[in-house]
RNA sequence: GUGGGCGUAGCUCAGCUGGUAGAGCACCCGGUUGUGGUCCGGGAUGUCGCGGGUUCGAGCCCCGUCGCUCACCCCA
């Protein structure tokens, strides 16, 4: 309130202590991705329009009125990436990424953007994780992929969550279902806004809240019924391969996704402490987009979860580790003279692997100590005249309060010892 | 785009039917000439979001405006 400047509207910072969870929330999900050969690609952020439009597709919301578009100085049409797939695969098939074994196994992390109002979890500049296996249609690279987000969010320590699956069939199973669909929603009594909205994409009004849509939507047909034998096999093996690794799921045929690419397999993991934004990751596979894009007719499936709704759900959960900033020791020089050979010894531990801080400045040994305990640093040490002279200086346990005299040359292994031990606690 | 709630210290908030602004936490110093967390003492901090109006007098009432927030549509 007191500054000038303020952040534009509806964005998420994180900033310490809070940054922490989203370094290690990054981390953790990550880790899954990598443990089944999911590589790192760095795309940039802003992408030409019409990779949207023709991607995502025209007739979604996001398309139509969420996306930041604008024009760079050599008059082409940018725009802000809504979403992670139409990127990647832009990507794999300028580079020819899939020319070599298939699928290619990809994941992403980084900010995206919609022009949206913003709620609670619900920002116009948001964080993704994402992971991408382009190139082959198998029921068990579907459950691959579902896997990497629930261990994901299990190593997190989240509880309250639960997966949802679906399928969309393949597209003779979708446009039958669409023809039956279109005429029973033509004979309900919505308002102008939701019919025009069923015209773009029927299934949208499965996704509707109110009340009467609802009730108006629950006997209509649903397009797992509509699926034919190759995709009902299909949905069934994924569902088992599932099941192999543990990962329970629920199948809601109401299921909607807000992007017009995806086809067969869909899934979306839904959190129940967050407020009206519950999604907290889904995806989902896609038969056309790479050909629509340009590329060869590869399949695809990918999943994309928000960084921040993971964070508001582990802050609901209550299972946000406490120790997020580590620091083995904390160093005060004591008296001017000495600071030299502080910064120094502080220096050496840090190349030894240490994480360590020191004191800086000239506040009273009180003061410093006070920030050793605020620093959470586990161990801390005073540097002064005695010490020096004598060659050696007292450890301190920050936790329990005891200190243990060490020979300062060997402090280095006297610092590991302490460490293990205290880990071991 | 539509609707509700809220803007007071760094943070969370209190402030009665209008009488000139407070608490807790955090921060700094000291009680202890070289050892933190507890305790005790002391200290700094506000254009009460902004602009206008009513009034002898506005944090409080009225109008406008900006911002934040929650929800709808929709989505991570």
């Amino acid at each position: 309130m007191s500054g000038r400047y303020q952040a534009p509207k509806g964005v998420s910072e994180y900033f310490p202590p809070r940054s922490n969870i989203f370094a290690f929330v990054g981390q953790k999900l990550t880790a899954p991705a990598l443990a089944a050969g999911y590589e790192l690609i760095e795309l940039p952020i802003f992408e030409d329009t019409e990779l949207f439009t023709r991607g995502v597709g025209e007739s979604t919301d996001v398309v139509s009125k969420e996306m930041y578009t604008f024009e760079d100085r050599g008059g082409r049409s940018i725009t802000l990436r809504p979403e992670g797939t139409a990127g990647v695969m832009r990507a794999v098939i300028e580079h020819n990424l899939d020319r070599g074994q298939l699928p290619v196994k990809l994941h992403y992390r980084g900010p995206f953007f919609r022009a949206e109002r913003p709620q609670a979890g619900r920002y116009r500049q948001f964080y993704q994780f994402g992971v991408e296996a382009i190139g082959l249609n198998d029921p068990f690279i579907d459950a691959e992929v579902i896997g990497i987000a629930y261990q994901g969010f299990k190593s997190l320590g989240l509880n309250n969550f639960k997966l949802e699956i679906t399928s969309l069939g393949d597209s003779d199973s979708r446009a039958a279902h669409r023809t039956d669909l279109v005429k029973y929603i033509s004979g309900l009594k919505l308002d102008e806004e939701t019919k025009v909205r069923a015209e773009k994409n029927p299934l949208r009004l499965f996704d509707d809240k109110r009340a009467e849509v609802k009730a108006f939507m629950k006997d209509a047909p649903l397009l797992l019924d509509y699926l034919n034998a190759e995709s009902q096999e299909n949905f069934a093996n994924v569902q088992s391969a599932l099941q192999s690794i543990d990962i329970p799921f629920e199948i809601n045929p109401h299921m909607v996704r807000g992007l017009d690419y995806y086809t067969g397999t869909t899934f979306e993991f839904v959190h129940s402490g967050l407020g009206a934004q519950s999604g907290i990751g889904g995806g989902g596979r896609y038969d056309g987009l790479m050909q629509t894009l340009g590329g060869q007719d590869l399949s695809g499936i990918g999943f994309g979860l928000g960084i921040d709704r993971v964070i508001l759900a582990m802050e609901a959960e209550g299972v946000v580790p406490s120790d997020l900033k580590y620091i083995d020791l904390y160093v005060i020089p004591l008296g001017a003279s000495f600071r030299t050979a502080a910064f120094e010894m502080v220096n050496r531990l840090r190349q030894h692997g240490f994480v360590v801080e020191q004191s800086f400045g000239d506040r009273g040994l009180k003061g410093a100590m006070k920030a050793a305990d605020k620093s959470g640093a586990r161990f801390s040490l005073v540097l002064g005249e005695a010490e020096i002279s004598s060659g050696s200086a007292e450890l301190k346990d920050m936790s329990s309060g005891e200190s243990v005299s060490v020979t300062l040359s060997a402090l280095a292994s006297t610092l590991a010892e302490k460490v293990k031990a205290s880990n071991k606690a």
